[in-house]
Parts: C-alpha cells; structure tokens; sequence
DNA sequence: ATGTTC
C-alpha cells in the first residue's frame, strides 16, 4: 500500500499516516506537517492522517484527521476550526445543458437575485427562537418533516441524515444566537458558491448511485457552512479551551490546538455547542436548496432537483472504526477532510474555474488506515492574502474564461482564483493512487455565485 | 471561514 508512514516517537504515540502521490509530497510545507505531528503529542490520539490536499490550517492542517479516544482522549476546537460543518452538496438535475446553455447567463443573475451571498447576507425569512432551537437541535428531521423545506429523500442522502445527536441550544452563547438569527439560507463569502456544472465524464456507468444521471445533463452545487453562527461557537470555545489549558494535565502541542478531555464537562458542552452549529449548516444548505428549486423552476419550470448527497468537511464526530484490528467508538475529527458517504460516495469539489468529482470508495486497507476519510477538495496553494498580493485581474481574469461568476460582494475574488488552488486533477490522482478512491463522474462549472 | 485585522 502506497502511503507514507511517520513511525512513533515516543511509547504510547500514533503514526502519522499521510495519504498523497509524491508529486503532491514534494510540495507540502514543513509547517503542515508539524502541525500532523503536534496533534499526536495531545492524551489519547488513536490516529492522524494527512490526505492530499493538506495546507497549513489553524491548528490541525487543512486535510487533516485526529481520531481520539472517547474515555481518554481530547475535543478540539481548534481542530475541527471556524466553519463547522462546512459543506459540499450535489443535486442532479432534468434539465439538458444543451437546451439550457443560451439560459446560463439569465439564470445566474436570478440566482444572484435570490440567493442572499457574501459576508454579512441575511435570510430572506425568519424564524421563532423556539424555531431555530429546534432546528439547531434536531436538523434536517425537523427542517424537512417539521417545516416543510424538502423532501424525506433529501434526509436520507445527507450525512448522518442532517443531524448530529447530542446537540443543546442551551450550550450555545446568546452573542452566537443574535448572530446566526438571521443567517439561516444564507451563502455567506470566501469559498462558499452555488455553482452550475455539466455533467462532462462519466467514468463508470454501471454504478448503481449513478445510474439516474445522464452526461449532458446540469448539477448544481452547494458549498457553504453554518456562517457566523459557527464561528461564533468556535471562537466561545477556542477562548475557552485557551484559557482552561493551564488547569488540564496535559502540555499544549502548537497553541491553536487548545483541547478540552472529551470526557469533562466543557468537552462535553463544546461538543453539544457544535453539534448545534454542525445542525444549522444542514439546514443552512438545505434551505438554500429549496430556494435554488424555486429559483431554477423560475426560468426552467420542468426543472427537478434531486439531492445524490450532501457531506460534511470540518467537524468532530463520534464513528466506530477498526483500531489495532478491533472496532470501537471514537471521536474523529476531520478539517478540511470527507468521510465517505455509506454507499461509499464522496464529492471533491474543485476552484471556481475548474472541475469537480463524485468519487467512490475503493474498500481498501488505506480505507480503513485513513478513518474512511478523502480529501475536501483541490486545497490551497497560497494564502488568501497572498493570492490578492501575487495574482493580477488579467492573471485571474484568463484563468476562468467561459465560465460565468456572478457575486453577492464587491470584494475581488482573487483570493478565490484557481491560481491560488492545486490542480484538483492532481488530487484525484493522488487520491486513486493511495487506493482511497476513485472518479465516478467530473463535473464542469458553466456558471457559479460566489459570495 | 468571519458583523473580512472583535
């Protein structure tokens, strides 16, 4: 099996498992990768894994996976990072690219019309604080069934059917509620898009997932998270974490890592916090959806929507997976990082210019070494200010032709250039060689919303 | 990522 293996340095340690082709490996910085090792000095670190799209992150890299014991081990806040439950989902539809194509440009600008995009957008309807305490708590079930935003399908094609148990509204701080209030429908900036996408190659049509999706046929994408609301909590909690440090039995391994024994009473309330920001980004992406069936239904009325699956890429979740040859529960958390969906799809979105993929699992050994996990997506090459610094209009401009961006802010988006992204084809090659998975469909963007 | 260097 190809992957590179980090041998323990102390008794007790985990290895450090780092899935990526050696074109990808010669390219890491340093400072990602201490940022892999930091993570294994914390108590009860079963597992870390680097998977091909890593970057420095805020304590734990972007593509990174810390899998803690759940009597002794560690939550992170810093780990699991700012946008909780930051997510890509896909939605097939009816409608040919063909008959839609000279429709593109009108559509998108309805989109922007409709969709509330970029920093700071608020919902266009509101909701009871009984509402959202419902929502926050129990996800897509109440959502769905409760509400009467989508359909039962759409429960049952969400990770973990659109709600994270254990969730309490009561953990949550009021400066978070009076931010999120009206956040709920919301894109929000910096990568978060809704993107029209052709469906361009389908490398395996005797899939049984895909067997409904026709090449020649437009997706839609969605990539937001739970915005203001679960950055709050973050920043609650990470404060919280840094200042309780000191009290803990345990010595800090890079500062942002600041941790909190899974087992004591604030660990327990950071989790029950997250769980309510990981249920608003459900229904953050879910109220978006039916926002874009109406919006697509104004311009195409045969138009249907169908949801082939919505995956979570920043959060810690309890998950039973084998240890030393034994399964057991665990908390796992993932930054920047995709557990693959039970029937063993994935989607690894791309930069605003370039394609992205439905990948399935290849039910390996690297399957089970890797905690079920892929990469999010292409995974930054520079820094955003580095990207606004280093990369001029006309640069960014030529890099995404043919592609109509329209934007709910006035900011640049050269932070959000291609340029600034790995190749995502080298992700997905990087991906198959590590035995971890698979292309089943690319995606081509025609156009994209960005916040 | 983010009431964008609260």
């Amino acid at each position: 099996m190809k992957y590179y293996k980090f041998e323990p340095e102390k008794p007790g340690q985990c290895e450090v498992r780092l899935f990526a082709s050696e074109t990808i490996y010669r390219e890491i910085e340093q400072d990602s990768l201490q940022q892999l090792f930091n993570a294994r000095e914390l108590p009860g670190v079963l597992g870390v894994v680097g998977l091909p799209d890593i970057h420095l992150g805020y304590g734990l890299p972007i593509g990174g996976v810390m899998v803690c014991d759940v009597d002794k081990g560690v939550i992170s806040p810093g780990a699991v990072g700012f946008d909780i439950n930051c997510g890509v989902r896909l939605l097939s539809s009816n409608l040919e690219v063909e008959h839609i194509k000279e429709k593109t440009e009108e559509l998108s600008q309805v989109m922007k019309q409709d969709i509330p995009a970029g920093v700071g957008s608020e919902s266009r309807q509101s909701f009871s604080r009984k509402e959202f305490s419902k929502i926050v708590e129990q996800g897509l079930p109440y959502t769905v069934s409760e509400l009467n935003y989508g359909t039962e399908e759409d429960i049952q094609n969400c990770e973990e059917n659109g709600h994270i148990p254990g969730a309490d509204f009561s953990k949550v701080s009021a400066k978070a509620y009076d931010r999120g209030k009206t956040q709920l429908g919301t894109l929000g900036g910096g990568n978060h898009f809704v993107e029209i996408q052709k469906i361009d190659q389908i490398y395996d049509s005797e899939n049984e997932h895909i067997k409904d999706i026709n090449p020649g046929n437009a997706a839609f994408m969605i990539h937001t998270g739970s915005r203001g609301f679960g950055h709050q909590i973050a920043q609650d909690y990470i404060d919280r974490a840094k200042n309780k440090i000191q009290s803990y039995a345990f010595d800090l391994p890079g500062k942002n890592l600041a941790s909190f024994p899974f087992s004591s009473k604030e660990g327990q309330n950071y989790f029950r916090a997250m769980a309510c920001a990981a249920n608003f980004a459900f229904a953050n992406r879910q109220l978006l959806t039916e926002q874009l069936r109406r919006t697509v239904q104004r311009i195409f009325p045969e138009a249907r929507l169908n949801l082939v699956y919505d995956l979570t890429h920043n959060i810690a979740k309890k998950e039973t997976h084998v240890i030393s040859g034994s399964p057991r529960e665990v908390l796992v958390h993932r930054k920047g990082a995709t557990r693959l969906a039970k029937n063993g799809l994935a989607l690894i979105p791309g930069s605003m210019g370039t394609g992205s993929f439905l990948v399935t699992s290849l039910n390996s050994e690297a399957t089970v070494l890797s905690f079920e996990s892929v990469a999010h997506g292409a995974g930054r090459t520079m820094g955003r200010r580095e990207a606004k610094r280093t990369i001029t209009d006309q640069q960014h401009r030529d890099s995404i032709r043919g592609i109509k961006v329209v934007s709910g802010s006035n900011s640049s988006l050269l932070d959000e250039s291609p340029l600034a992204y790995k190749n995502v084809d080298t992700v997905i090659e990087s991906l198959q060689k590590t035995e971890l998975a698979r292309p089943l469909l690319r995606l081509k963007p025609l156009a994209v919303l960005k916040g």
